[in-house]
DNA sequence: CAAGGGGTAACCCCCGCC
DNA sequence: GGCGGGGGTTACCCCTTG
């Protein structure tokens, strides 16, 4: 125990020296000793896997990082728990923006709010429980010109600190220079991790009592190569099982070289039966937020009747995915046509029924589609034409939805997004790829 | 004769010793000289109302204003003419930029190009028929930071030229401070106006000779407020009688605050039938590039056959319009029901010439709505499906195209603009607000 | 490279809500 | 008034094509 504590010291006094800018080692020395003896942090609670950065000049606070599990009704925020301490000196955890990488190396942004500093650490006490809560952390985006200067300066220092000796080739000033600039463009503007340390404070001096861990990403929002996916519109929501259906979609900031649309449709234990990718060309991504594709063929193009399957937005760079919005297939014409005829003298809100408890088993699944679920039209159909939620979406039904294959007009094919179902519904809402209660209707 | 060259004399000393920032002070007391004596300036052909404005930055070349009639084929560039000069001494056209007000002042932009120099003034001999040509005009944008500095520094120089005894009260720097930051704001930096001066240099002094005259404004075309209007695509050109029909149309940027979507309708003559406009919210403008609209309903709604008119976007605080795409109204289901089974039986391809014949004497005609003619299926069946055409636009039919009033799929309301018609077709190009070359199919 | 574009970085400001 | 967001502008940077 005592050699470990001389480690730790050793650590911190070094990390002191080199004028305060301090950097989780890793802690790999550490991490070895025995688990029985050794605090661990833990993360109780990660941060969300996105926010927008703010620049210096955007001035003010713009709200902080909220955690995984938030929700509009019950906040949560990065949590952290010290595990295996048993002392009774207070503990401090700090917390620091590192690089995302396998190694995380300290990163030029900044954590800033209400708990931090000039460097960007943020320092708050461990309460009894010995939880800390970081309530209030914002990401300060560091500009791209600033960026080789301050990491040739680090290492710099880093020089300094080491007198020089370390290095077995005395580097020139030049080549630390140009080093810097290649570590730069290198470095990932738009994703850091967050480490937290644990410490103790004892004559102006700090003494850390765990090793450093980190959070899971978090992705700048506003960065269109790491910003949430988002489908925000679509003018159908359903088309032949022949494929080729032309269909304009608006989307939040999307990369036209790095964007495909995925149709793909699930059993009813949310396995994946099939996908498929819709057909455009960059020049079918108009100005990064709408794109005009072609829907791609059913598996099978014979179908007898209606098919449900989701459209996503898909980005191959990160393996990111938007939520899935219900899509249907629908038979050929002149398979529908005789039907379709008696159909019409039915009651539309009944047939539509009948389509939906079809569906709704799909209801509990969970895995790769994530937690969604339908509700029946008795719960939704208070929802008019075109009529918006509190933010001002659409939540009526979704444009124009005739698809070509019946004059039945727009009740033929709806999708209606309950607004009073839209909260509160499990700790997995973050990694949902369904559009959560959605519920489609086919009035065939 | 000699009096009026010390005027000329005096007015070009006097600007030249304030540090050659020269102005054109509008040449009032010129104008008012007989016109049979005077040598004019003439504007054989006015710059584009349009052209992208560069920084500083952004350097190299990016093609210079054309003229107002310049096509893809013949390039056309601004253009003046000395009218009743008779001497024989050499004669140089000089432009530089000014605010695009009711008396013009001395705009903060500079022309840049070939001819220019530091300043912003471009100078190019007269032609010995008396016409200037200026090929290679750019706009350069003096950044809005830099602005108040300038406008500073102009009053200064004024107030020395002028020995401050001419102004009464005499002002303090800071007035004149403040005075600059609100002219400054006061700038519009979008609209400019060329202004052209002869001259003739005699030892090194240059001399009038004759009064200034400005071209028609030029806008910046990325500004968002001074912007081209254009439609880019519509998911579908047709829609019911009766109106609110949803459409998807993608649009380059607009502001959501100041943009309308006009519908209406000309006779053969282009005199204006009817107008009416699209029914939308702020929160229907995606992002500044696409706008979710609903259909207004036609001044008919009992129509018995398809009324062809046109969609524009609208801007009101300037008046301008984009080019009109051809959209056309149909009858209301029950109506057609009849004739629709008995049409469906006719070839596609007849009854689409028949209908395109009914409006090709739209061809001739001009005034508000511009310029536009109509060809006929035979010139422009070659278009397939989907083609592009070399700009890479869709230059096929324009997107799904049936509208939820019968089943014959996209045939039956089908976009075509012709590409190989589509140059050379007059010199008011520039105003036409209709589509050229364009062609609407009914197939019913 | 000229002649056009589209996209990004950095910044500025707007709302609705306590 | 300032928080918690959000959209839009400014200035800049880059890419296509001939």
């Amino acid at each position: 125990m005592f050699k470990w504590i001389l480690v730790v010291v050793y650590r911190v006094v070094y990390s002191h020296s080199i004028r305060n800018i301090s950097r989780c080692p890793c802690g790999q020395n550490l991490r070895n000793s025995s688990r029985f003896s050794t605090p661990q942090l833990k993360i109780l609670e990660q941060p969300t896997n996105r926010i927008r950065y703010r620049y210096r000049s955007e001035k003010g606070s713009h709200g902080g990082l909220t955690g995984e599990n938030s929700s509009q009704n019950k906040k949560t925020y990065p949590t952290v728990k010290l595990e295996n301490y048993h002392s009774t000196a207070q503990v401090y955890i700090r917390a620091s923006l590192y690089t995302n990488e396998e190694r995380p190396k300290s990163h030029v942004h900044k954590l800033m709010g209400r708990h931090c500093n000039e460097e960007g650490h943020c320092t708050v006490p461990l309460s009894d429980n010995m939880i800390a809560t970081f309530q209030n952390l914002g990401i300060l985006f560091v500009g791209k010109k600033e960026v080789p200067d301050i990491l040739y300066r680090r290492k710099l220092e880093e020089t300094q600190v080491l007198h020089t000796s370390f290095i077995s080739a005395n580097p020139s000033l030049l080549s630390v220079r140009e080093e810097s600039e290649r570590d730069a463009k290198d470095m990932n503007l738009n994703s850091v991790k967050i480490c937290f340390e644990a410490f103790v404070y004892e004559n102006d001096m700090s003494y850390a009592v765990s090793s450093p861990i980190f959070s899971r990403p978090v992705a700048n929002q506003k960065s269109p190569d790491s910003g949430e996916l988002k489908i925000v519109r679509m003018d159908k929501y359903c088309g032949p099982a022949t494929g080729d259906e032309e269909v304009f979609l608006l989307c939040e900031k999307v990369n036209k070289k790095e964007i495909k649309i995925r149709f793909f449709e699930t059993d009813s234990d949310g396995h994946q039966l099939w996908e498929s990718f819709a057909n455009f060309t960059e020049a079918d991504v108009h100005h990064q937020v709408a794109i005009v594709f072609r829907t791609p063929p059913y598996r099978d193009q014979n179908i007898k009747s209606s098919v449900q399957v989701y459209v996503q937005l898909f980005r191959p760079r990160d393996g990111e995915y938007s939520e899935g919005r219900p899509f249907t297939y629908k038979p050929k014409e002149h398979d529908l046509d005789g039907v379709e005829k008696k159909r019409r003298k039915i009651s539309h809100y009944n047939s539509g029924v009948e389509d939906i408890s079809n569906n709704s088993n799909n209801g509990g699944n969970s895995g790769f589609v994530g937690n969604h679920s339908f509700t029946s039209l008795a719960d939704s159909s208070h929802t008019t034409q075109s009529s918006r939620d509190s933010n001002n979406n659409n939540i009526g039904y979704y444009g124009h939805s005739s698809c070509s294959h019946d004059s039945t007009k727009r009740e033929n094919c709806l999708q209606i997004k309950s607004n009073h179902l839209n909260r509160n519904y499990g700790p997995n809402r973050r990694k949902a790829n369904l559009i959560e209660n959605s519920i489609t209707l086919f009035v065939n």
